[in-house]
DNA sequence: GGCCAAATTGACAACGCTGTCACATGTTGA
DNA sequence: TCAACATGTGACAGCGTTGTCAATTTGGCC
């Protein structure tokens, strides 16, 4: 399609290419005049530069790169849209890059990635964010990069935080003020560092509350439907049953209400269940599921902020990033047996 | 990085640039022993080709691009996955980009991405694939792209299909057969092609059935679980109630439940409720969903797979190629007053 | 051995832009 | 009025491939 040029534009304009490639580049020390003449003649001929040119003579792709191993797919989504909105703003692009967390193969594929790259930076979502060997073939090969909401608060100049704890903590402090004192906690994916963060948040909650850490109310659970099912039921078959769960993501607690519900419990009458994440399918749930919402596209959106700051070469003042996670007060929570 | 160039490899291999580009690109014509030592120097050097300068010279990208206006977001990552795996076995990598297909903008959107385009083709999703102005654009421009699932049987050379249609022509008699006859039935966004094809279906189910169909069992909704829910409500309050309701998709059938318990209805004993897509949600409700089932990641790897012969000058044989979409048959389904 | 077609290989010019550096043109201050 | 310096502009060499086309080698056959 692309049969005008550069040359055509600079010919049209009366100036040299040179001249056409600043005004392209916003590059200083143009005289308005001649800009003007310049960007008519863009205009008339309808010319956009060639990227593959660009690319080649500048050595860099105006694209992005976001590397994932999927979570929920919610999660991406959301994590796409703000990635995308940025760099719609900014004339880049998307490539996507999902990748197999647990496979030995996964440096040898980032330093594929790297060597062959059309990427300028990637984007790094949990719990590749927290991937030690990852993070250390991107650091030796000297990659841009930026993480978003990793566990650790490590690097704190290429990374985009949340947060889990607290918010965690706060929310064991509300089932607590609700009148619970059993309240059951199911772990998170180990391979996730947020979740160790979590369950953290959960202790801590118990801790300012007064009330001690019960093992026997702690399971583990891999963020599944499934084990979250499986999780509720050992939970709630034993001798001490909990009046409230606390799921460290939404899907298993939506497995814990299908227990409850199996089970004959009523939700928030008998049980109170909450989760993390605000999937979209807790807002439709029978109760609507009390959460904690993460501002997913805000985060992504100020992490590929930053990823093309890195880019130009801005400094970026040593200051942590932290987008709060707040909770979603709904229908899947209510009094328990010692409110009042 | 990658100081290493095709010279350096050409130069170790003891032949021209050219006979290194033509082993890269498996072109014929290169003896057996000259492939083997231009390749072991490769290996050594760990040569990568440059993308950029492959694009600039050879005029294409090694990219495919996804457009699409956001359906639901399991949909969207099934498709991804399925672009994905063909691409990566073509070594090919996607970029993504979601676009408003009401927006009047589109039609100017798809100039510039031609245009300025880093793609070689595209994929073109629901409700894109049926974009009428969109289509054209892509023609005009003689732009490479396949069509996921469109509405219609056109174009059947650049086109991945499923039986719509037939599917919930099959599920409406299975309806019937469990006994309903005041079978409800909410219909899709009319911007989708595909939604009135569905709708086609139910009406050839009943025909079929011997069964009339009933306006007043007939509502409009958008594909959303608020509209499944108003299109519940304004179902079952009026006279004629169904004894079974068919969504034309998961959200809103999904919806239609939620009404049903609300109204203290059970399902099935009470109602049977269908719906289709098959999103994972609908496997964790209580009760779990009967649904159909596309089998969308098979189809984003034909179309992709159908895209790259396009983009290679494959002929393809115009035969249309079909996906089935099969029934799910889980708990929200039951007999109905008539079964017996 | 000689001849022809086919197979193999190479030289070199694109591809369309950005970077470098030299040069031209203005601008300021004494 | 003229250095001295800042600002604008252009010529040209890359960037690392692929495409074209001509040159060379090979193999088959008499």
């Amino acid at each position: 399609m692309s049969k005008v040029s550069i040359t055509d534009v600079a010919e049209r304009a009366g100036v040299s290419i040179k001249t056409v490639s600043r005004v392209l580049n916003r590059e200083p020390n143009v005289r308005g005049a001649t800009r003007d003449r310049v960007e008519s003649a863009i205009a008339t001929l309808k010319y956009t530069p060639n990227p593959f040119a660009r690319s080649l003579a500048g050595n860099r792709a105006f694209v992005v790169g976001l590397l994932y191993d999927n979570p929920s797919s919610s999660y991406v989504i959301d994590i796409q849209r703000g990635a995308l909105n940025v760099c719609r703003r900014e004339h880049y692009d998307l490539l996507i890059h999902p990748c197999d967390f647990q496979s030995s193969e996964l440096p040898a594929e980032v330093g594929h990635l790297l060597r062959n790259s059309k990427v300028d930076g990637f984007l790094l979502t949990p719990p590749l964010s927290d991937h030690e060997s990852l993070l250390t073939a991107l650091r030796d090969a000297n990659a841009h990069f930026v993480r978003v909401a990793p566990g650790d608060h490590a690097e704190i100049d290429r990374s985009v935080f949340t947060n889990d704890r607290e918010s965690c903590a706060e929310m064991t402090r509300y089932l607590v003020s609700l009148g619970h004192e059993a309240i059951g906690f199911i772990v998170g994916d180990p391979a996730h560092k947020a979740m160790a963060e979590r369950y953290r948040g959960y202790k801590d909650g118990l801790k300012a509350a007064g009330l001690p850490v019960d093992q026997r109310l702690v399971k583990q659970g891999f963020n599944t439907f499934g084990s979250g099912v499986e999780c509720a039921h050992a939970m709630l078959r034993q001798p001490l049953r909990p009046t409230a769960v606390f799921a460290s993501n939404d899907e298993m607690a939506i497995g814990v209400m299908r227990v409850a519900h199996q089970a004959a419990l009523r939700i928030p009458e008998d049980l109170s269940v909450v989760g993390f994440d605000d999937i979209p399918i807790g807002q439709q749930m029978f109760p609507a599921l009390t959460t904690i919402r993460q501002p997913v596209e805000a985060m992504a959106m100020t992490a590929t902020d930053l990823l093309l700051g890195q880019l130009r070469g801005v400094i970026h003042t040593s200051k942590l990033i932290l987008l709060e996670s707040v909770i979603q007060l709904r229908e899947s929570t209510g009094p328990g047996p010692h409110s009042r």
